[in-house]
DNA sequence: ATGAATACGAAACGGAGCGTAGCGTAAAGG
DNA sequence: CCTTTACGCTACGCTCCGTTTCGTATTCAT
């Protein structure tokens, strides 16, 4: 790999695996991810593939990451307004995730840290530290109580999201999702009034 | 099966192949129940086994139903602490399930609703039910405000237990339970501080 | 008693899909 | 030119699911 030793590999190949592993992914889920099918409709060799990638778990992560990975805190100052906006960009990246792949890929990783370490990183990671920085951001302002076990919020927050997608029946509405960061926020909050109001007053400005 | 006619089923088949799983799961996980093997060690036939079974993922319900079902909503008239029991028990319940099994069984559902549906109806619905009963019985009382959508804080209680156990490092731990009951108390009771005061006077009575 | 229906065990099978290995060819560098 | 690495093709071994077949056993109905 360091030295140019012997023919180099093809960059398009890299590339045409992983736009077909994408598109199995969002037409059959993480078992529509056949490496033989894959590889057909990639227009390139199974060994192709495995030389790039162990195998298909890290094949998948592969393409997720990439998805998932580019969630950013927002960050306006009016807290209720981005753990509301936080959780919608988590709920969103997900919903094209599916729920058959997610858990797939942790029901992969039962047995082997390695492989849940990889999912970890790969694609639970971002979310948490996007709500992480959000909350964080929010104490430093003063909003939140001193006492708040953080860790422990970004749980409370960021759960409800992956449940409703792994167990429930539909995915959180904008709706469900404001309700929820009320509550939690007047369990946290230094003043949680004060910040309903300024978000209310933030809405008027940014309509819709 | 309504007329008696031909020779009747074996019923300590039943018993046999039920704790041969049992014991694979509690082992292995669900990977780990292979029919195969199952059947040889409870000294059966792999046809016996699907005669009374259509396949592996319902054999493992038809064991994890059991476990499971049979959590019960606690009613000590103290709000706070029947939350507390009522989530430690879910925790308990789903810690000795594991987490690998759960995902797996989650992800054999994504594309059958049927499958999906027995899942949720023998394992995920009976911890809901009980969260439910007891946020129930508070707001009977006239602890929760009038306002509370139920079904919401009821994922969002018990979501946690589930989103630690499925993708975090550890299940959740009794202080964590309760810094969350309260931190949610906090957001949906009328008389949050009265809730609590009520709760360390319980406390005293039942100590540990 | 005899026959139909059902259960049981043993064994073999078909199928899906993962990951590997062997072989011949192609492309790069020393 | 020779070594190294990439590529495609094909075949293979492996695991495990769920099915089928066949001979035997057990029960009820007539």
């Amino acid at each position: 790999m360091a030295t140019g030793r012997g023919r180099p590999r093809d960059t398009q190949i890299d590339a045409a695996v992983l736009q077909a592993t994408a598109e199995a992914l969002d037409h059959h889920g993480y078992r529509g991810v056949v490496i033989e099918d894959v590889a057909r409709r990639a227009g390139v060799s199974k060994t192709a593939v495995y030389r790039r990638w162990p195998n298909r778990h890290r094949l998948t992560l592969a393409v997720l990451a990439e998805r998932v990975g580019r969630i950013e805190a927002p960050s306006t100052g009016c807290t209720l307004c981005d753990l509301h906006e936080c959780l919608t960009l988590i709920t969103h990246a997900f919903r094209r995730l599916g729920a058959g792949t997610l858990a797939q890929l942790i029901a992969e990783g039962d047995d082997d840290p390695a492989v849940q370490q990889h999912l970890t990183q790969a694609v639970l990671d971002p979310p948490r530290r996007a709500v992480h920085r959000t909350l964080f951001e929010a104490r430093r302002r003063g909003d939140l109580r001193s006492d708040v076990d953080l860790p422990l919020t970004v749980d409370a927050l960021s759960s409800l999201v992956f449940y409703r997608l792994l167990l429930g029946a539909d995915p959180m509405d904008p709706h469900e999702i404001e309700a929820v960061v009320i509550a939690q926020l007047r369990g946290i909050a230094t003043d949680a009034d004060t910040l309903l109001r300024e978000a209310t007053e933030h809405e008027e400005h940014h309509p819709h």
